[in-house]
DNA sequence: AAAAAAT
């Protein structure tokens, strides 16, 4: 999870995280140490006449040609070049240093100036809350990505907001804290939804919520598939009064069409991962249903949109979705993860990379923190479980296929880290927040579905996202068996503009070694 | 194809 993240950001103040600013019981704010200046975002003045803004009943089915770009040409593009951290002191602290998010641009509409967050108490948090991150998250300030998108969510009017990050860089807690803060104490309602597009990633937000939420009174409930052995009817189940509610869109929908989901005091509505809920092949009918569900019962609810990814189609979708946003984000060639270290191996067959994996990943993740291993699908998952597990590895496997009971129990064990190796379809390529994995494992390249002989370069991104949270240390070792893999591999580094080296040999073990010592995950003995 | 989920 984020959770250590700003703890551990910096060893040689690992000392002065003890003795945090605690918020005091009765004296708030004032016993807190002089925050720093408060860095001033300058907002450019942009008259946007969005034709979005018109009477569209139907916006589900527009598509994209129109040029958006207006706004985006309008509007000055601002480095946030003040929140640079400087990583020339590098050695020793690089190991968990927070991820390389300094060039967020933002972009900002109209009048409404934002001032970037030095420190939580910047944000007039409740003392409830400072305390949940202080204590339960241990954070210590606020991240790049939160201290610009922060103001944005809490500073009235709301705007909606995009707001794209690296991965590992701590957007659960933007919009976990966003949720957390607007909402109002005395109305038991649903006043906040955050829709994730998986059960494991909205089960991992919750957890998030309530920890960040500990010392306050707001009520959280979870909306994905139940399991069998809790399952009751939705006619029998009472109307939600939770005021947050974090799930599946399935799930929401079916609540919202059976008026379990009063949508009268929603205010905020978060897509997580937003890039694939309004993607075509991924939810946005689903998502664009639910949002439209809330317009029609609330007067004014702020959307805000988070991922790593967004690309240009979707972007394009989606800025006629949202109206009068802002925008955070980051060129796709300062996306990839330094701290994440990538190397190619290069195998001769398909049953090679089953030995890889038997052979040289079982061996070397004995020594390193934890495994996942992405497949393309179940089949290859099923087959490389049944391959490892008929010669006596343990692994474990997880897909959507699986039921709600297993996928929690597999999660659960990995998640406690009685696990070391996971086998997952793209499930888990997402959001899956788990500090201790440091090795990603390709057994199959991410493709595009409809042509297969192009990447699915946010996939790509997303999985090798999974080894280095916050700024950790990581390996990535995809293999490859085929020209067509080659092929893939090579636009996946022109695209992203990164160079991935090669492991030399498949099957020699020093190869291997070397290339985790150059991660930085081995070292000399 | 996989992700959700209802059928």
């Amino acid at each position: 999870m984020i959770t250590l993240s700003h703890t551990m950001a910096d060893t040689a103040s690992a000392t002065a995280a003890t003795a945090a600013p605690k918020p005091q019981e009765n004296t708030t704010a004032a016993a807190a140490p002089p925050p720093p200046p408060p860095q001033e975002i300058p907002v450019p003045k942009t008259e946007t006449k969005r034709w979005g803004d018109e009477e569209d009943d139907e916006p589900l089915e527009d598509t994209a040609t129109s040029s958006t770009s207006q706004q985006d040409k309008a509007a000055a593009e601002l480095n946030v070049e003040a929140l640079t951290i400087d990583d020339t002191k590098s050695t020793v602290n690089k190991y968990l240093d927070e991820p390389q998010d300094s060039h967020i641009t933002a972009v900002t509409v109209n009048d409404t100036p934002y001032t970037s967050a030095s420190t939580f108490e910047d944000l007039k948090l409740s003392k409830e809350l400072l305390k949940g991150l202080y204590i339960e998250m241990k954070f210590q300030k606020p991240s790049k990505i939160q201290a610009i998108s922060l103001p944005m969510i809490l500073t009235p009017p709301h705007k909606d907001l995009i707001a794209q990050a690296h991965n590992g860089s701590g957007k659960t807690t933007c919009f976990v804290l966003g949720m957390l803060s607007r909402i109002d104490l005395n109305l038991k309602a649903p006043q906040a939804l955050c829709v994730c597009p998986t059960r494991e990633l909205a089960l991992q937000n919750l957890e998030v919520l309530r920890k960040m939420g500990k010392y306050t009174e707001i009520t959280s409930e979870c909306l994905v598939p139940m399991d069998k052995a809790n399952y009751v009817p939705i006619s029998r189940i009472p109307p939600l009064s939770a005021q947050i509610v974090i799930g599946t869109p399935g799930t929401i929908r079916k609540y919202i069409l059976n008026g379990k989901l009063g949508l009268s005091y929603i205010k905020l509505l978060v897509f997580d991962e937003a890039d694939l809920m309004l993607d075509d092949a991924g939810f946005k009918d689903d998502s664009l249903r639910i949002k439209k569900d809330i317009e029609k019962k609330s007067s004014h609810c702020q959307v805000v949109l988070f991922s790593a990814t967004f690309n240009e189609t979707v972007k394009n979708f989606i800025s006629r979705v949202v109206k009068d946003y802002n925008q955070l984000y980051v060129k796709k060639e300062e996306l990839s993860l330094e701290s994440v270290k990538q190397y190619k191996v290069h195998c001769p067959d398909e049953r090679a990379k089953v030995l890889v994996i038997r052979d040289r990943i079982f061996e070397l993740a004995e020594n390193l923190g934890q495994t996942i291993i992405f497949v393309r699908t179940r089949n290859n998952a099923a087959m490389l479980h049944k391959a490892l597990a008929e010669l006596g590895y343990t692994v474990t496997t997880v897909q959507g296929a699986a039921t709600p009971e297993d996928r929690d129990k597999i999660i659960q064990e990995f998640k406690n880290n009685l696990t070391k190796v996971l086998i997952s379809t793209d499930l888990l390529s997402r959001g899956f927040d788990q500090q201790q994995v440091n090795l990603v494992i390709n057994y199959d390249l991410p493709v595009n579905h409809n042509y297969q002989s192009e990447p699915d370069y946010e996939v790509y991104l997303h999985r090798i996202g999974r080894a280095g949270r916050f700024g950790r240390k990581g390996a990535v070792f995809n293999l490859l068996c085929s020209d067509r893999d080659e092929m893939i591999m090579t636009k996946i580094e022109g695209y992203f503009g990164t160079h991935i080296a090669e492991v030399n040999s498949w099957d020699s073990d020093e190869d291997y070694n070397n290339a985790l010592k150059e991660a930085g995950l081995l070292f000399d003995s």
